[in-house]
DNA sequence: ATTGCATTGTGAGAAATTTCACAATAAACT
DNA sequence: AGTTTATTGTGAAATTTCTCACAATGCAAT
């Protein structure tokens, strides 16, 4: 498989929800011009980044919904189950772990953390949360791969490190602080406050830009 | 002011929180190596970044501190206050109203809206529930102009035409579809679901790419 | 079978974004 | 006052990303 680039990355993760909605509808096939609405994007760009996946259409059909579903299935390594665990059980953390319980039951967080002592040892949204001196070790005895950190930014590099000892190998991050990791890791940031100052830019601007950007 | 594309605009939020920080420990100067450092990125970005803002440091002492602060905080529109609003007090919402009330004290979320009946004419987070139907109307009396939505995928784009009736420039997107809206509205999307499949991705893969760019 | 047609896959070009590299310059030091 | 030094501001190159445009293709209709 060809190096993806990760606005590619995201934008297949985006046809993957797509798909499955096709999927459940009983379409059979769907041309790029139907992805590309549905994705708000352009029909070349859509052909572009299916290409990476290595999926194939046929003209006048388009590309077989059930096949391309399963391509990008695969991509997203549904196979070998990731786990997940939580840094920071704050309004943010305890949203997140409501949300994903519902959305993405597939990969369930494992474990929180939080440095509060009211916090740790309770159950909360269906997850225990621990002391930030477990991490490592729970990290790797959970085989948690994944971790969202959702601390205040001036704990975020602790905790970063602690999961990284663990054997974490991608992030999320929502604290506003560039993370100093190994290479071999990949950190995704989400600074919300960042992202509704460019909406406060841009709604007080008569030059709003073309076409934005997914987040990232 | 020259067009600043939108990667540029959310760099100098980056920067502008890195500025009020540095201006609360009373460092008068910086240098674009230190900035960058504190943002994660070169420092020829920074500086082209700054060029945007029209901001002049000085070889030898580099930026002054609390006058970029200020073209940054202006740029931002941190004079005229715009207001916001929300749809969706589910998890996520219930979530950001918290977040935002605490670090955001100075653009408070004047109305939030749900259709569950059991949420409206409630308080929520210091903040007045209402139902649907009152978006358009509320919207202009409260004269806001952006909007977060958080409901699902199915009723962003009818809270969307709601809210861009009532008035609303610009939007932040939590849900997963492409929004339609006049030119000059401006949506900002955030796929928290995209992000963790990137995650994923990139974690299960030894090929992480070497500089991971901020959301969006 | 053959023709017609809409769509894919992709090379090539365009556009956007980042990085390089260096002249200009302001402070510090002698 | 002159010299040194480190840093800014910015053309220009490099890189990345997107878009165009069209030949190749497979299905449908005749």
């Amino acid at each position: 498989m060809r190096n993806v680039s990760t606005k590619t990355v995201g934008r297949l993760s985006q046809y993957r929800r797509i798909f499955m909605n096709l999927y459940a509808q009983g379409q059979t096939h769907v041309h790029s011009q139907q992805l590309a609405d549905a994705a708000g994007m352009g029909a070349a760009q859509v052909r572009r980044d299916l290409m990476a996946l290595e999926a194939v259409g046929t003209p006048a059909k388009g590309y077989p919904t059930a096949q391309v579903l399963e391509q990008l299935n695969d991509f997203f390594g549904v196979a070998e189950k990731q786990h997940l665990a939580l840094a920071g059980v704050g309004n943010l953390g305890r949203a997140l772990l409501a949300y994903l319980g519902e959305r993405r039951p597939s990969t369930p967080i494992m474990a929180a953390f939080d440095a509060d002592p009211e916090k740790t040892y309770k159950e909360i949204q269906g997850c225990t949360c621990y002391p930030v001196d477990w991490m490592e070790d729970l990290v790797e005895k959970f085989k948690i791969t994944i971790a969202i950190i959702a601390v205040p930014g001036d704990a975020a590099q602790g905790v970063t490190d602690r999961f990284v000892t663990g054997g974490v190998r991608g992030i999320l991050n929502f604290a506003p602080v560039p993370l100093r990791v190994p290479s071999d890791v990949y950190v995704e940031y989400l600074d919300i406050t960042m992202l509704l100052d460019k909406v406060t830019y841009f709604a007080g601007n008569a030059q709003v830009p073309t076409s934005s950007d997914v987040e990232s």
